[in-house]
DNA sequence: CTGAAAGCGCTTACAG
DNA sequence: CTGAAAGCGCTTACAG
C-alpha cells in the first residue's frame, strides 16, 4: 500500500484506516524472571550469567544462556540503569548537527562511546534564549547520564554556564576560554596558535596584510574575539603591519559570500584568512564574481580542511582540525568523571595544521607575471 | 590548570593527580518521596502534580510545586520509562553522521523529536558485516524507544533487516525499495523521477547522452542500480540514446574526482549527472585539471543541492532533496507506531527539484561562441 | 480530591 | 556456587 502526498512517499500498515493494527507481536518481553523459569535456577543466577560474575557453575551457565536465546530474552537498559543508578549514555549539547565542525565532533563521541558501551544522544540548542537553553539542558539532563557540550559557539557557551553542578559534563572547545576558565573538564585545540601561523605564513609571502572573515563569537557578550580573530590579530600586531576590521557575520557559504562582495571591491585587499572553510568558499565565489584571480590578486586560506577543500577550484589552503580527536577526548574526559574506574584517559587529538593548496600565494602571482 | 598534550589541551579537575577529587555535590538527589515530605502530602500527589493531573487541589499543587523547586527536584526519565513502561526515545541508526543527506535527516528527526518530548539517541553502523550490524542494532534495541533507519545505503537496508519485529521501527529511504517492499512504515522521494528529469533536461539541451556518476547501491547484493540510476537509465532509454556505464565507487568529492578523470578523457563526455554533490565536487575538480571547461565542454549535474553547492564557481545545478522534512516524516511515522493516541500525522516532504545553475547549458556553450 | 499497594526489570548487599 | 530480600524512582490501578 502506497500513499502519494505532494512530493512524498508513505507506507506502512500504520496508514489511518487502512488495515489491521500492527501486529508487532507485543507479547511482553522476556525478563529475567523469564528465563530462570526455564533454566531452573532464580533470576539472581540469570542477573550473574548476564553480568560475566564469575561465580556461575558452567554448566548452569550453559542452561541459562540456552534459556536466554530460546526466549529472545534482551535485558532492559531502563531497568539496569534504574538499579544500578548508573546511565551509562551521553547527551551531546550542540547548537548544530549538519556543519563539518559539529558533525565531526559528534562523530568523534560517538566512536568512543560506543566503544565503551555507552548511547549517545543529542541534544539541539537551537533557541538561543536563557529559557531555551535551560530547557534544552533540562531535557537533557532528565535522560540521564552524563553531557559534553560543544562550545565552539556562544550558545553551546552559554549553556554550559547553566547546567547544575551536579551534573557530570565535559566540553569541548575552540578556546581555552581566555580569562574564565571552563568549571569543567575541557578539551580545545590552539586555534588561536594555528590562526596566528596561518596570518604569519601569509605576511611572510609578501602580503602588506591579512583580513579576516570571521566566524560568530563564543563569548555571550560578543565581545571578545574568537581564538581564531584573536590569533590572526596577534600575528598582524607582531609583524607591524596594519589591523583591518574583521568582517563576517554568519557561518555559511552565504555569510563567506556577503563578505567576499565587499573585501573584493578594495583593491588593497591581497589575503584573506576565513574562520572556516564554508566562508572561505564563498568569499573565493564573490572574488571570482568580481573578477579578481586566487591566488593571482587574492590569497584565501580557510579553516577546518573539511574534505571538499581539497577539490575545490582552485584547491582551498586551509588549516585541519581534528574535530573527530576532540570529539573522543571529551568523551574520555567524561569518562573519567562519571566511571573513574575505568582509567580511560584521552586519546590524543592532532595539531592543527596549515594545509597549503593553490588558493594561496604570494601577492601578484599570475601566471601571465605580475 | 592546564596540561599540554602534543596537539591538545585538557583542563579540569580530573587529571590524574592533580587535584581534589571532583566535588560534584553528589548527594543523592531528591526523589518523589522527598518532595512530598517537604509538601506536606503523599508521593502519589507529587506524581500526580508533575504529570499535570486535573485532580489536585490548586493548594496542594502550588504547595508541592514550591517543594520541587525548593529541592531543586528533577523526575527520573529513567524510572518514568520502567514504571510507565513506555521509553520515549528513538534511535536512529545511520552508517553515517557527516555526509549532507545523513546529517540534514537526522537534524529533521532531532526537530521533531524534540518537539514531541522524544530524547533522539544516535547509533552508527559503520561494520558492514552481519555481526557487526546485530551489534549496533542490539545496542540501539536495548536502549528501548523506537528506532529510525536511514536507509540510504547498504548497510542501512542491511540493518532494517535484521531488527526484531517487536521493535517499533520506520525507515527513512531514498528509494520505494523496489520489488522488494519494506516491512516497516517508510517515507520516502522520488528520488528515480528527479534523476530521470534531470538527464531529460540534460538530454532536452542536446546533449548525445548523459554520463553517471553514481552513489553506491542501497541493494545488499549491490546488483540493483539505486533509484538515481535507474532513474537516469530510464531517460536515456526513453530518449533511445547511447547508455554509457555508469562509473563511481563512493560518496565522497575524492571518488568524484577520480570518476571525473576517466570521464575527462572521454571526449564525446559533454554532460554528467552525479549522484551528489561532493561527487559532482570532485568531477568539476578533475574536469578543471584536464582543461575542460564546465559547462562549455561538459555540463554537470549534482544531486541533493547540499549549501555550499550555490557558491561553487561554477555554481552547481543540482537537484534539491528535501532531507530535513524526510527526517521529519520518518519521526512522525514512529510515533504513530508507538503512540497510536498522538495523532501525529507527518508533515509534508518538499519534492525534488532540479535547480539550474551554471554547471549545466547545451552542449559547446562557451563564452566565445562553439 | 488524596492516599496505600503493587509492580516495572533489574542490581546490590546479605545469607547459606 | 546459588538463593531470598530489599530497593532504584516512578506509574498504574484501586480505595476512600
Amino acid at each position: 500500500m502506497t500513499v502519494h502526498n505532494p512530493g512524498m512517499h508513505v507506507t506502512g500498515h500504520t496508514r489511518a484506516g487502512a488495515s489491521a493494527p500492527p501486529d508487532t507481536g507485543q507479547r511482553r518481553a522476556a525478563s529475567i524472571r523469564d528465563v530462570a523459569r526455564v533454566a531452573g535456577v532464580s533470576y539472581q543466577t540469570v542477573s550473574r550469567v548476564i553480568n560475566d560474575h564469575p561465580s556461575v557453575r558452567p554448566e548452569t551457565r550453559d542452561r541459562v544462556h540456552a534459556a536466554i536465546a530460546e526466549l529472545g530474552f534482551r535485558r532492559s537498559a531502563t531497568a539496569v540503569a534504574l538499579a544500578s543508578g548508573q546511565v551509562r549514555a551521553v547527551t551531546v549539547l550542540t547548537s548544530n548537527t549538519t556543519l563539518y565542525g559539529y558533525a565531526a565532533t559528534l562523530q568523534g563521541v560517538e566512536e568512543e562511546a560506543r566503544a565503551a558501551g555507552f548511547s549517545v544522544r543529542v541534544g539541539v540548542l537551537d533557541n538561543d534564549t536563557d529559557s531555551g537553553i535551560d530547557r534544552a539542558v533540562a531535557a537533557a539532563v532528565d535522560g540521564g547520564g552524563g553531557l559534553l557540550v560543544i562550545g565552539y559557539d556562544r550558545i553551546g557557551a552559554a549553556a554550559l554556564d547553566r547546567i547544575p553542578l551536579d551534573v557530570p559534563c565535559a566540553v569541548a572547545a575552540e578556546n581555552p576560554f581566555g580569562s574564565r576558565p571552563p568549571r569543567r573538564p575541557a578539551v580545545w585545540t590552539d586555534d588561536h596558535i594555528a590562526a596566528r601561523e596561518a596570518t604569519a605564513h601569509l605576511l611572510g609571502l609578501g602580503h602588506a596584510t591579512v583580513h579576516y572573515v570571521a566566524i560568530p563569537s563564543s563569548s555571550p557578550g560578543s565581545r571578545r574575539p574568537t581564538p581564531r580573530a584573536a590569533g590572526w590579530q596577534e600575528a598582524l600586531r607582531d609583524a607591524g603591519v596594519p589591523r583591518p576590521k574583521p568582517c563576517g557575520k554568519g557561518w555559511d557559504s552565504r555569510a563567506g559570500y556577503e563578505a567576499g562582495v565587499k573585501l573584493a571591491k578594495d583593491p588593497a585587499v591581497t589575503a584573506v584568512l576565513c574562520g572556516n572553510d564554508d566562508l572561505a568558499l564563498g568569499v573565493l565565489r564573490a572574488l571570482h564574481e568580481a573578477g579578481r584571480s586566487v591566488p593571482g590578486d587574492v590569497s584565501v586560506i580557510g579553516f577546518d580542511d573539511a574534505p571538499p577543500s581539497a577539490y575545490l577550484t582552485p584547491s582551498l589552503s586551509s588549516v585541519r582540525m581534528d574535530f573527530t580527536g576532540l570529539g573522543r577526548a571529551a568523551f574520555a574526559l567524561l569518562r573519567q568523571l562519571v566511571d573513574p574506574g575505568s582509567g580511560e584517559t584521552p586519546p590524543p587529538v592532532a595539531r592543527p595544521e596549515l594545509v597549503l593548496r593553490e588558493s594561496s600565494g604570494p601577492p601578484g602571482d599570475r601566471p601571465s607575471g605580475n
